[in-house]
DNA sequence: TAAACATATTTACTTATGCGTATATATCAA
DNA sequence: TTGATATATACGCATAAGTAAATATGTTTA
């Protein structure tokens, strides 16, 4: 394996730890409406300030979401709206595993 | 937030957190092939035989990968084939964020 | 049953991640 | 400059995740 591939992998992998935390998720599921200030966000999913705020630099830092300030305020925003229909994706495997496995309960029974 | 919100994001950002490794992410690459068992992947991935036992385990444990004992061997083979859909929708969001971060240098300079 | 091979797990350890609290920084208005 | 508000960061701690090496388990064949 060549080590552009080996980089790119790494790259990738980092924004899936990027997703993984639920709080995240819902960070970039409410950016997808419209874009938020961090107090706003804080507020809406009931996430104390501070921490909004470090899990938005982590989505940031991996380029998921970008910041803009306006005056006083922080608007973060989504950068690629395709990152939800990839989460997306994700919740369908998930749902479908679910059922998969609700299958498997009623079967064993 | 419902519970049931609640429990479904967890479960999502545990898929997240399953693809948050670059090994996982060859794995799951590899076994979108066609089925290998533990050795051959071990193999071609260049990881040690225990390494790939524990990363199989993860993705087995959260349903993206099955497994199938064929006589000493165990065949893993691909769950559903839409997580590859999303790894690569993920990798193209990467890309294009490598490409416009290349572009931003190419304007400071 | 014993040997050989494939796979899985345990152990002991290091490193990374997440959290609450307190505090620092930035912006604007008076 | 001071006060008020919004955002970001630092610190200390607890917990989770990753690792190498050794070993256990399971399966087939002699």
């Amino acid at each position: 394996m060549s080590n552009l591939t080996q980089e790119v992998t790494q790259l990738h992998a980092d924004i899936c730890s990027a997703l993984a935390d639920p709080r995240r998720i819902l960070l970039l599921y409410a950016l997808a409406e419209k874009p938020y200030t961090v107090n706003d966000l804080a507020k809406y999913l009931d996430i104390s300030q501070p921490m909004t705020s470090r899990h938005l630099k982590i989505l940031r830092e991996r380029g998921l979401v970008v910041a803009t300030r306006d005056g006083i305020n922080v608007e973060y925003s989504l950068n690629d709206h395709r990152l939800i229909d990839a989460l997306d994706l994700l919740r369908e495997v998930l749902r479908d595993r679910i059922v998969s496995r609700a299958n498997l309960i009623v079967e064993l029974k």
